[in-house]
DNA sequence: CATGAATGAGTATTCATTCAT
DNA sequence: CATGAATGAATACTCATTCAT
């Protein structure tokens, strides 16, 4: 389970890496070249396959960042007790998709082989916090459903994303979306 | 402009071509091999690209006939002047969606080269007609633009597909798009 | 089961392919790649790919042609009815072996993945009536039996190959081989 | 020639890497990795390459270390002064043989560029006093000549291990192989 | 016009070997 | 000396596209 931890050039690498991954595949899409992964971060191709065996893996690891990125920043609204954290929130995410492929990714499986239901489980929670919270103080309506919200939120994502809504038009829909949310 | 009219079996070629690529790229997404959308077509490789001489025109052709398809129908509802018209359309199109991945790059780019924004225009009149039929029969809210209509369609359909929601939620999650919508 | 006739350039190119790699392989191993093998061919690797769309595939087709050619040479020395076509038909196999791995290949299996035990059916048979010959006429004694007189011819070509044996030395040693089966 | 002595712990991680390498290189062909014979020896790559610097450098310490066992044992039988001891030995090579891929490579050269032959040098002496013994008791007939010995032995190695002979098949075949050698 | 064989650049992945830690 | 991360050449296989039959 718990793996040595990476020498310090190794961790370097690792991030590097990863990093040049998202960029990459957030400009030519999941099918670009590992390779040029590997030239963005400034390493062989054999390092990329040494920390990720397999693309599907690294498609993975990128997603697993960004959702503790996110899950993160939905505790932190939470926590902070805004009964209109989830609208929030859920305009942030979209704002973050329309910029980044990334996001979508996790948000909704998409031909890849990567399982991101798994994944999602820790925004779940997040979300289902920012959701309860929203409820019980009557900025949401009862009968609002967690996978609702979830699936709104992939559909915005997936068409902030795809459609590249310009700024106004992106937070006019998003304006929309949440109304549908409300008493 | 004006070809010279095709031989008959070229027309019924044509069509063939455009009925496998169709199921085709459903079934496998767009980086299906344009070898398998021959070979289910019933027609040897040659012939697809005589007919599209690029993938990305075969992907055109298939989205530009959806377009007139859902067009027709969208004017067909329009004619029939029910107020709610703009909302059955709307769910007609993501039920769609939901098992066709084509309509959801009729409505928003993708990877691919494909200019859909022209080909949307056809849907864009159609779907103004509904929504303004509606807007003066108080189903819609005044301030609902035609663009946040069709931006909320295309969200829609890219989550339906590329998330799968399954039929029950994904009526609760229309149903809640089209909340935003209600005075 | 009958594939539609080739078309003569595709005939051509397969034969040279077959060429080619049986040459490759023999000189290189099976370990050779199929980029030299397409080099020596005068094609492009899709070419070989094409028409044989595996490594093993190719390996396939290469054993099949030898033991097309022995199994003909067995059935011809059978049908000339020498007690001793036995005999001779071994030290050739072997001579053959001396010269070339892939004979070996045919003869017993190697690392690859290529089913080798069914491809030996044909050549079975044809060992099968030398022997019943040689016994009925008393050149072998009565209780040997087919598969060890494959056995003993499998590993007489493995040694000649591996072995490098030279001329003289490989004469004498299929003598002793053959001084076991006699009464 | 006169090496340093090893340190006690790189005595011991040589000799395992040497186990690990044989077990190996028997189970997936030469062609298995020098990782995976790493992982086995419980060491890291690099302290495979810094005892054996190259591949084939750690195949050769193998065969020698399989030759010295050898030659021991046939010196031993040797010894003894049995008649036969040339049938025993025979016999027993073949046995092990059938297990392990690695006396095959003993006794022949393969594709790698190790240099079997003048390896086997210490096993010829071992093999020609057995040699000598038969042919003076009249156990093997006086034309037989170590070289034949050899490549019998040989042939009925590499035949045991590449065509994977069951138990039985491989007894009736070395009886056969050993009749050839006797009056 | 249709056919389908040929092309060849592109891709993920492996592995012997080197070298900084 | 041991470690294990980095290297990068090599390899099997795919696929859009072209063109001779």
């Amino acid at each position: 389970m718990s793996e040595p931890p990476l020498r310090a050039d190794a961790r370097r690498n690792r991030a590097r890496i990863l990093t040049a991954a998202a960029e990459v595949f957030d400009e030519h899409g999941t099918s670009a070249s590992t390779e040029e992964v590997a030239r963005r971060a400034g390493v062989a191709i054999g390092t990329v396959f040494r920390h990720f065996p397999t693309k599907a893996d690294l498609l993975a690891a990128i997603m697993k960042e960004l959702q503790d990125l996110l899950a993160t920043r939905a505790e932190t609204l939470a926590a902070e007790g805004d009964p209109k954290a989830l609208f929030t929130f859920f305009a942030q995410v979209v704002e973050h998709a329309a910029g980044a492929r990334t996001v979508v990714h996790l948000l909704a499986a998409d031909g890849t082989d990567v399982d991101v239901d798994r994944q999602v489980a820790g925004l779940r929670e997040a979300l289902d916090s920012l959701l309860t919270r929203a409820r019980q103080t009557g900025a949401v309506r009862a009968e609002v459903r967690l996978d609702e919200v979830i699936a709104l939120l992939t559909a915005a994502c997936h068409g902030a994303l795809a459609a590249g809504w310009a700024p106004d038009l992106r937070h006019r829909t998003v304006a929309r979306l949440l109304d549908g949310l409300r008493p």
